[in-house]
DNA sequence: CAAATAGTGTCTTTGAGACACTATCGT
DNA sequence: ACGATAGTGTCTCAAAGACACTATTTG
């Protein structure tokens, strides 16, 4: 049998099938707080309960394809950053019917965010994660799981990679990039030593903040977003 | 019917479902060299090429239980550390039809190998990893990317995780620890500096290594399986 | 003894950590 | 001048790296 008739007499359908989602893990800095991106379910099951922006991928759409389907219907976002975080199959995740879920890991900068939802909104569908993750009766299916899961990759991520600088905007200070690590790592850090590690991974653009009630900021650029393995 | 075709063709349910399969990347040390486990091809599509084991994930079955299937199944054996490497879902990555693969990185000490396949065999079905990956050509699918991804990781795993245990027996020397990590990483590290740095892993059984034609070397097992992050 | 491998001592370099200091804005 | 934040210099300490040395087996 040549590869042609194989193909021509294939039956897909003797293998099982099952449903494929992908969940997107949207984070974002908003008042200092790490927020993720949570949407209320007004249906069963888990009704009334939080979940993750997802949806089911469709036979002809490869994963990252979904996910930016996600992104963009369901946060409004398009062209930011996200990577692979894990793959969840346990039977029964979902009271319904089999359903295996890929989640993403998205990252937002306050200024994207700004642009496309309002502030009120925000507030609504931006949840602070220390609050998520101390109350995990408030979330639906195995979603508590996933977001544990990212918290610790988040750290991970900006200890072994700069993933700080994915929720600043394209100019920022370095109080600015020292801060938002220090939020995602879960503690302080020295300001000279932060400075020197980093030093490498900036350009200065020699201009300056300007128009607070103290000394100005230098703004600096990302280096080379290609070489952030330290 | 090709996956173009079928695509055409296809009648959307009320939710799209599709075949989800898990690969298994399963590694060992044989001569030194790190090889991993493929197998040929005997039908199209990629007739006569390498493949990866793998199997479709059935309805009622979680991710691990069919990694533990095709470790079972199709290497012989059982109790093995895997862990899930990363998720594979672009459209056409299956000329039948849309499969999305699941992959997991497993790894096989010498001792449990020889237990199970035969020398002959083991010669045939473990392939040195090197050579594959200078030959993409061999491989089937998208699996040359797949082995790509794992090796990259193997070498993390080396170097921030203590991985190397898990391709020795219970007792082991410092010396083939040393030249396990070594093959993981790709490159040569100093003894004294070695030893320092893994001592606290490691507990001497106070028992020596005998019968070879030179000084004895002292056999270790491992300190705490769990507290393995660098 | 020679050959081969096992195992140790120590100097140097690098980087993380801690802390103290100086600099510059608006009011 | 003062409050607040930006930015720098430098000491300490721990770990990584490099290298030289000693130790123990068989033949």
């Amino acid at each position: 049998m040549n590869n042609d008739e194989y193909l021509k007499n294939y039956k897909p359908e003797k293998y099982d099938k099952l449903s494929l989602t992908v969940d997107a893990l949207i984070f974002s800095i908003i008042n200092d707080k790490l927020c993720i991106r949570l949407v209320k379910r007004n249906k069963p099951p888990f009704e009334g309960l939080l979940s993750l922006p997802g949806t089911f991928v469709k036979i002809n759409e490869s994963l990252e394809d979904a996910v930016k389907r996600v992104l963009k219907e369901k946060a409004g976002f398009s062209d930011i950053y996200f990577e692979q975080l894990y793959t969840w199959g346990d039977v029964n995740r979902d009271p319904r019917m089999r359903i295996v879920s890929v989640s993403y890991i998205s990252l937002l900068s306050e200024e994207a965010l700004s642009n496309v939802i309002k502030k009120e909104e925000t507030d609504e569908s931006f949840l602070d994660v220390d609050y998520i993750l101390d109350n995990p009766q408030l979330l639906a299916f195995d979603h508590y799981k996933i977001i544990e899961s990212a918290r610790k990759r988040l750290a991970i991520l900006a200890e072994e990679y700069n993933i700080s600088f994915e929720f600043l905007p394209k100019e920022f200070t370095l109080p600015r990039l020292q801060k938002i690590t220090e939020i995602l790592l879960g503690h302080n850090l020295y300001k000279a030593n932060f400075r020197k590690k980093i030093q490498d991974k900036v350009i200065s653009t020699n201009t300056y903040t300007s128009g607070d009630a103290f000394r100005p900021s230098m703004l600096y650029t990302v280096a080379d977003k290609d070489s952030f393995k330290v």
